[in-house]
DNA sequence: CGGCTGATTCGCT
DNA sequence: GCGAATCAGCCGC
């Protein structure tokens, strides 16, 4: 299949300083894999950031560097894949420069392309596909496999530019599943599309 | 080494 | 609404 280079963002994107700012524009653009000979699209419609530096949790707060967690430290722009309650594969992108361990996780997204391929994927008749970063992943072939992919490189994982989301469509708020964080889980680091139907449930 | 806890979801009570 | 599924990481023995 064809990839239009033009329409795959950069590295420079991932890259900048500000957590906050990447997982912001991340809302309206398209996660894209290609796994299996099966190509999947969908738009981001919710996402969370995470912080290395001053954020209790996060894998990697305060420097913590274990095989987990050594990737979220590498230059933006490359996937973090991690199992969670041992059966969930959830995907975030590590943003900001090398040495720096801040990501953004892909809590929700719009189906775009390939939603027969996801219902399979999910052996399931729940028509909600990808309301939550767990099941997403599944729909979307995601796995611990992936993780450490190059985004840029565009090979089975990769994220599109898509409509612009304007600063009325977004809503900030507090993070899902983090009360072990203490004052950090306040943080309204969770970003969604406003009126969006396939943001997470809470 | 055993026990506990999670960036979750699903199925049964 | 509660508990199971079930693995990486961490802490205490």
């Amino acid at each position: 299949m064809k990839k239009d280079s033009l329409n795959i963002l950069p590295n420079g994107f991932y890259r900048r300083p500000n957590v906050l700012d990447v997982a912001r524009d991340l809302l309206g653009k398209v996660l894209c894999t290609h796994i299996e000979n099966q190509v999947c699209k969908g738009t981001i419609v919710e996402v969370e950031a995470y912080s290395g530096h001053n954020d209790q949790a996060c894998h990697a707060s305060n420097g913590k560097r274990t095989k987990r967690t050594e990737i979220m430290y590498r230059a933006g722009g490359c996937a973090y894949v991690y199992l969670c309650y041992g059966i969930h594969h959830l995907f975030n992108v590590v943003t900001n420069e090398e040495g720096i361990a801040d990501a953004v996780l892909i809590r929700a997204l719009e189906p775009l392309q390939g939603q027969q391929t996801m219902q399979d994927r999910l052996n399931s008749s729940n028509r909600m596909l990808t309301n939550g970063p767990g099941i997403l992943a599944k729909s979307m072939g995601i796995t611990t496999a992936l993780n450490s992919s190059e985004l840029s490189a565009a090979n089975c994982i990769w994220i599109e530019n898509g409509e612009p989301i304007s600063e009325e469509q977004q809503v900030a708020t507090t993070r899902i599943g983090v009360d072990y964080a203490g004052e950090d889980a306040y943080l309204p680091w969770r970003f969604y599309i406003k009126g969006n139907s396939w943001v997470s449930k809470k």
